[in-house]
RNA sequence: GGGCGGUUAGCUCAGCGGUAGAGCAUCGGUCUUACAAACCGGGGGUCACUGGUUCGAUUCCAGUACCGCCCACCA
């Protein structure tokens, strides 16, 4: 037999077990039937695993490799993103460091130098993937810059366009002066900032009245080309269309009514600066006003600011304005005031909303169909509170996307202008302009938001726009599973596109989880440094536990903290299972050439128990898995295994398992150990399949690997309730015992008598069966059964499940003890019954309450007063 | 400004219309023929607060307090 060490040591089985599963195409899909499909959420090229990866991946291989034993046609298809900025930057610093730059490289060496970076350093997270005992198809591998993706990526492009849902045009953009370039809303999300508030008076021209603006940017009024107020508001009315003398610049701006102006907001007179402001721009297009361009995309001033702040950044001119202003007099007053400015995502640096030509794709009409599908049910959000709502509101609000950024770094934009500045926008590359045919043609500089491609990931990746046989098969997908901070980012435009590309959703459920967060309860991120890396937790507790540590704390899309008592706790149930399955063995012999255990059936109590117990873990995992809820499998798993295999089953069966004899009875005795242990590795397969597979392949089996073995199956027609009570009786007074024995500090070595008064006949037989349960479980040496206890000197009384126990230690009771104890239980057991009474006596209770409630409760009192009047009386014989 | 979530044992969290559970920690006892990463036994909670619905509320509803999250063009 192969050899087994007595603790479960994770390292080298892990390492051996992957390789094989790859190498056999356990990964790959197969099999005549139905088709399961995850596709990854492609990790960042410049990644390196986190927390939360290994808690999504935990979450999809389980998924995976359940529906895989089930017999489905399972493919779950890895994958990367190229992630513009982040992979730019990182690639720009290093080059930084050899005192290299971007512009002076050029275009096309800088990308070489990219994909270089990517072809020697990129896919971190894709090898440690294998640790995690990921089962994604290997040969299936994508990448969003991969020539296939690319192609979608122009297909899609250009069919928007020709739908003119793709457009180019001058609007308020996000722009970020660090990384200068454009960004999406969601790349800029709002922070609270403490500011100020500052009034400043603009003095009218042609009369003495001046007319005061609240702002919190100042440096933007050089840029001002009006003032605007509510029409209806009496202290400015007879002021619109009155002109204005802009302070420090002199420009003449008029006054104009607008409806968006708020009346009780600062001044109620805002100044307007169409050219870095969104609603300002607004107010712009609504009355005609010109824009000046007074902050670049440095962030610096222009010289249309004027000769006296050309050149300083913004923050500076800012400064600088409000002396001047001060100064001038025209400061009326400065109030703190904390307000929400947008920042870059990726930067932090303060957002500049300034006009700027650039790619819009107008969603409105894709996000209609795309909460339809939600609305009907097509797809659905699992927990469905909060994020179907979640996903409903912002699709309703949703505004047109800035798809073009500024960056070498992703897919350019198949758009190319001709010297006439004719665009032509083409799934190939243009030798002449459509419209004039001049063969002067220069290509956007401008690439795609790395999100747009991975809109298209579920279709793309299956070979799209080619309908390929995988397309055909693959597509819908079924389970998404990711976080919920990127739902906008990128299910919702997944939503959109596959709908739009391939008139149907692009999964049927989408799976949301919580963050990882770090023991304190914390986010993890670099800048805290505050993170936890799941390999040294593969490496410290192995993988199955960290796996099972993360499922068992998997509820609906609740943040989860890492706890290390987690960790320890199923990296001991992991080696619980090892010793376990070290029990078995080692009472079996070789495995080689015996086939898989059969339930072999038997009357026995404890072998109709566990059939019963094994059954109805088979149940709830099941429905655990298909309903997502993966802390309620790992809790069954646990609670099964541990106590009730391995502290009961276990424990009952080694009189006969480890007699050492070879009659029948042992021989049958063996193989339904070994089959309730195989089917549970089985069951515990999903979530730990390194630890199974290995033990899997030291028990007899049927197969070549566990990965796929066929998944359990409930059974029905088993005599479910009385198996039950019958166990839990045993179970009761076996612990009572214990109990008493522990309370009296019995040694272990010193047996003890045990009587007992049982009045019904099916409890007497049921201990009289089991009787040598009792004496080896709970230490005892004889056990005397009849309808009333003796007379016992000296003796500990008690009563459970109906059945009354006495067992007598000579010289270890004390009387007064004994009364306390006995009458302590008595108290308890008066109030409940109490309870218990009152309530049976109002009749409302008895009326209205479900039947099944009303019975319960009438039995319980029924068993309370039996056990009162037998605690009663023993009570007097101390 | 709008919306959402949380508050349960010392800690981290499940659960739920019928007087509460887990893991860890804690206390006592064990080398009992798989496992000391183990075994056996025990203690510990007026389920944030206030009302309401109900025969019955920790669970449903409303409000309060504290903590947290998301969205938002009041400058």
């Amino acid at each position: 037999m192969t050899e087994f060490p007595k603790a479960y040591e994770p390292q080298s089985i892990e390492q051996k077990w992957y390789p094989i599963w790859e190498t056999l195409g356990y990964f790959q899909p197969t099999g005549p039937n139905r088709p399961y499909t995850i596709v990854i959420p492609p990790p960042n090229v410049t990644g390196s695993l986190h927390m939360g990866h290994a808690l999504q991946h935990t979450l999809m291989d389980a998924l995976s490799r359940c529906r895989r034993m089930q017999g489905r046609r399972v493919l779950w298809l890895p994958g990367q993103d190229h992630a513009g900025i982040a992979t730019q930057v990182l690639v720009e610093r290093q080059m930084k460091a050899e005192g290299l730059k971007r512009v002076e490289l050029g275009r096309e060496e800088f990308e070489r130098r990219v994909w270089k970076w990517k072809e020697e350093s990129g896919g971190t997270i894709l090898r440690q993937m294998r640790r995690e005992g990921a089962s994604v198809d290997w040969t299936r591998e994508r990448f969003t810059l991969d020539p296939d993706l690319s192609r979608a990526v122009r297909e899609v492009f250009v069919r928007l366009h020709e739908e003119g849902l793709i457009y180019r045009g001058a609007y308020i953009v996000n722009w970020c002066p660090f990384d200068q370039t454009s960004l999406s809303d969601l790349e800029a999300p709002k922070r609270e900032v403490k500011g100020h508030l500052w009034h400043i008076a603009y003095p009218i021209k042609g009369s003495s009245e001046r007319i005061v603006v609240a702002t919190t940017r100042p440096e933007t009024m050089l840029g001002d080309t009006a003032v605007a107020v509510h029409p209806d508001d009496e202290r400015f009315k007879h002021l619109i269309g009155a002109t204005i003398a802009l302070p420090l610049i002199g420009r003449e701006i008029p006054v104009v009514g607008d409806e968006t102006v708020e009346r009780e907001f600062g001044t109620g007179a805002v100044k307007v600066t169409p050219a870095h402001d969104l609603s300002d721009f607004q107010i712009g297009q609504r009355h005609g006003l010109p824009h000046v361009v007074v902050i670049d995309q440095t962030g610096r001033m222009t010289v249309d600011a004027g000769e006296r702040y050309a050149g300083l950044d913004r923050f500076e001119a800012r400064e600088k304005i409000i002396e001047d202003l001060a100064a001038q007099g025209l400061l009326v007053k400065t109030e703190d005031y904390t307000h929400s400015v947008g920042h870059h995502d990726r930067c932090g640096t303060p957002i500049e909303p300034m006009i700027s030509l650039q790619w819009f794709m107008n969603v409105k009409p894709l996000a209609e169909v795309a909460l339809q599908a939600v609305r009907d049910g097509r797809t659905r959000f699992v927990p469905a509170v909060p994020w179907t709502r979640v996903y409903e509101d912002w699709m309703e609000n949703i505004q047109p996307w800035c798809v073009s950024r500024q960056l070498w770094w992703g897919h350019r934009i198949p758009a190319w202008y001709c010297d006439n500045e004719h665009v032509t926008v083409s799934r190939v590359d243009p030798a002449e302009c459509a419209s004039c045919g001049s063969k002067a043609l220069r290509q956007d500089e401008d690439v795609l938001d790395t999100w747009f491609s991975s809109a298209l990931w579920p279709f793309s990746t299956l070979g799209w726009p080619d309908n390929t046989e995988d397309l055909r098969q693959f597509y819908p997908t079924n389970d998404l599973v990711t976080g919920y901070e990127i739902i906008f980012f990128w299910v919702a435009r997944m939503m959109m596109m596959g709908l739009k590309f391939m008139n149907d959703v692009p999964f049927d459920t989408v799976l949301i989880t919580g963050i990882v967060r770090d023991a304190n309860g914390e986010k993890m991120s670099k800048m805290k440094g505050n993170i936890i890396d799941p390999l040294d937790q593969f490496d410290k507790f192995g993988t199955d536990a960290v796996r099972f540590a993360l499922a068992s704390m998997a509820v609906g899309s609740n943040d989860m903290t890492v706890q290390e008592s987690k960790m320890e706790s199923a990296r001991n149930f992991a080696n619980k299972i090892w010793n376990a399955t070290r029990f078995v063995c080692m009472n079996l012999g070789d495995p080689k050439g015996q086939p898989a255990a059969k339930w072999v059936p038997s009357d026995a109590l404890a072998d109709r128990w566990i059939r019963v117990k094994l059954n109805s873990a088979i149940e709830q995992v099941t429905r655990a898995f298909e309903e997502y809820r993966f802390h309620e499998a790992a809790q069954t798993l646990y609670h099964f295994f541990w106590d009730d295999f391995c502290d009961w089953y276990i424990e009952l069966s080694k009189p006969l398992v480890a007699s050492g004899e070879d009659s029948p009875e042992v021989r049958n005795a063996r193989e339904r150990i070994a089959y309730v242990l195989e089917t549970s590795l089985r069951l515990l397969h999903p979530l730990m399949p390194f630890i199974t597979e290995e033990l899997w392949q030291r028990l007899p089996h049927e197969g070549d690997s566990i990965m796929v073995a066929a998944f359990p199956i409930v059974e029905t027609g088993l005599d479910e309730a009385k198996s039950r009570e019958q166990m839990e009786t045993l179970i009761a007074l076996i612990t009572k015992v214990r109990n008493i024995r522990s309370e009296k500090n019995i040694p272990l070595q010193s047996r003890v008598k045990l009587h007992l008064a049982v009045s019904d006949k099916d409890t007497a037989a049921l201990v009289n069966e089991n009787s040598h349960h009792v004496k080896r479980l709970a230490r005892v040496e004889e056990i005397f059964i009849a309808d009333r206890l003796p007379a016992l000197e000296e003796a500990v009384r008690d009563v459970v499940g109906g059945i009354e126990v006495a067992v007598p230690l000579e010289g270890l009771i004390d009387p007064e003890k004994e009364r306390a104890r006995i009458t302590k239980e008595l108290v308890r057991k008066e109030g409940e019954a109490r309870g218990l009474a009152s309530k049976l006596d109002n009749l409302s209770f008895v009326e209205r309450a479900p039947r099944d409630v009303v019975d319960q409760a009438r039995n319980r009192h029924g068993e309370l007063i039996a056990e009162i009047e037998t605690l009663r009386s023993s009570l007097g014989k101390f």
